[in-house]
DNA sequence: ATGAAAGCGCTAACAC
DNA sequence: GTGTTAGCGCTTTCAT
């Protein structure tokens, strides 16, 4: 238990030198089928597993990378974070998480070059910072999220036009004419989360030639499922009809079912609910939510590879910048009716 | 920026040797005043910062701390780890988070002698596993939560019994005599975060000779706003008379209080409420809630210092294990009355 | 009080 | 196809 096993030692265990063994481990060419077999014997029979620590000592990088979110609040960072660190193990890193705190000190102070030093590569979602703040960057870095910014950065986000898009046009294919929109926000020239979405709404309608009624459209605080219970609340107060509800968040959809419940609107039969995000609390709702599933998984892969593509090449900002826009997916369940009406 | 300094650098500009300015660094005894000064001044002057991967090569060790956790859902063990690397890093480590998924099995591949092997120290919060699972380990171990596993490993844990006694207490005194628990849970021998708050909550009530009244201790699934929500519902619809409300979570409590406020019954005039964990939330909501915190702050730094003292000795199992409890903290805010009635 | 030498475990570069 | 040499940046040991 308490012996570590060495390079060196499974190479005087299969008679070879440890260079050959250092090869054989690598996938390198260049070691005859018989020896990397014997090799390969000795490292199951000792139990050999490479020094991460030596092998990033030599190739002067850490193994690090390091992920800079606003915050840890919500399931989503967290849940990325997880998915992010299982990829980068498999490529013998690991990742490290830093709050910025979404001010721009603390976001600041997370790229300064004495912070970023430990890291082979950085992924980070701004929520304050501009293209001029990350210029003398040395340091492979992908941003993530809903701000563009202008630069040589590769950038990774989420279809939030196209989500809510197809949220809003699948409602209306089942037959659902006054679509409420809890949490919409108006497109002030800065993009988000939200204004993306209602974005995304908003085509949807004009697509299929609906009109937008805009007291249908009720801005919800912080997409909380205490924000969505009061926008429904709002629209009731203030008969506002509507025979489906495009929810912003899952979290906020929650409170819309429940509040639908309270004033006795029956879900799917007298209005229609669909929410966006694809959290695992959805599929236990009564009714199970209907909603989006904007694929992390696939988002935190993009990532990974445009990440490792620059950190491999040790070359922080080869012109070429990437933008990749990862797709979302309806998932329907039941709070949207089985079928199209006639 | 490309350029990297290292220790040879600093004692080139300084005039000294490496070993010298290693002594600095570390603040090892035997260097003059002058000899000091100089260094640190070609530190600063340079930009000098130690690396770390060639340091921990040199010491045999990694700087990575796993944190082994059943999932990453809820706040909890995100602000843990925030907290813990944190920590970790005044001490030149890091916390990597691995996740057990809850189960026996993600539990067992996660303490494998291939999985720890990476980490200088492991903060684990078994679910599943018992003492016997872990005897092999060959890794310096903290153990986290409720669980209290028999064996020689030091183990930190939230004082949930006190806590809930407090919040209970708390009640009491002021004025409320027919206390609901939601969320409560018979004591069936095995200890869980229910089972040791539902334990504070009799406790309390014994030492005030006040009886329980079963038909007031409410379970609840897995402490949702939505449990929370339907077990005062629950009481309500049963016609079980309470005149305050213990809950066993702010998440709860947070479904609590807007049960209340459905059925009409004003807070803390009617009922007091008292929730648990001191979450962020709960000073938004209206009324603000009174809780228990759980001072998770402390609880992470008496993790971080129980795991050192066996990473810097290089003994994992230097019999004396530890057991702390960090004492709970009462937060009164508004869903409590002011103070005691007559 | 300070320094020189050796080596942590691995791999790039160059023999053989 | 395989081995030898040298060195990544730091710290332990032993001299001075």
């Amino acid at each position: 238990m308490g012996v570590v096993v060495k390079m060196s030692d499974v190479a005087h265990e299969a008679g070879v030198s440890k260079m050959t063994v250092s090869n054989v481990i690598n996938g390198r060419p260049g070691a005859s089928d018989d020896t990397r077999e014997r090799v390969l014997a000795a490292v199951e029979r000792l139990g050999y597993r490479v020094n991460t620590t030596a092998r990033h000592l030599r190739a002067g990088r850490t193994g690090a990378i390091g992920l800079l979110v606003p915050h840890l609040d919500g399931p989503y960072y967290a849940h990325l974070a997880a998915r992010l660190d299982t990829l980068a193990r498999a490529r013998g890193h690991h990742v490290i998480i830093e709050r910025t705190g979404a001010s721009r000190e603390g976001e600041l102070e997370a790229i300064s070059p004495e912070r970023v030093r430990p890291y082979d590569g950085l992924v980070f979602s701004p929520v304050q910072l501009e293209t001029a703040d990350l210029s003398g960057i040395g340091v492979p870095l992908v941003l993530l999220g809903e701000r563009r910014l202008a630069g040589p950065f590769d950038h990774v986000m989420m279809d939030n036009v196209g989500g809510a898009d197809l949220a809003t046009t699948h409602l209306i294919e089942r037959g659902s004419r006054r679509l409420a929109l809890v949490g919409g926000r108006p497109d002030k020239g800065v993009d988000s989360m939200a204004t993306l979405r209602t974005r995304g709404y908003r085509q949807a309608h004009s697509r299929a030639g609906l009109p937008v009624d805009e007291q249908r459209v009720v801005d919800a605080d912080s997409f909380t499922t205490k924000d969505g219970y009061e926008a429904v609340m709002r629209l009731h107060r203030e008969q506002v009809p509507f025979d489906g509800v495009v929810v912003l968040t899952d979290a906020a959809a929650m409170g819309v079912l429940r509040a639908l419940a309270d004033i006795g609107r029956r879900v799917p039969d007298d209005v229609q609910v669909v929410g966006f995000d694809n959290d695992v609390e959805g599929e236990y709702l009564v009714p199970r939510l209907t909603t989006i599933d904007p694929d992390n998984d696939s988002m935190a892969a993009r990532i990974m590879e445009l990440l490792f593509r620059r950190v491999e090449a040790r070359a922080p900002l080869t012109g070429d910048a990437v933008e990749v826009v990862t797709s979302a997916r309806l998932v329907v369940r039941e709070s949207t009716r089985p079928r199209a009406l006639a």
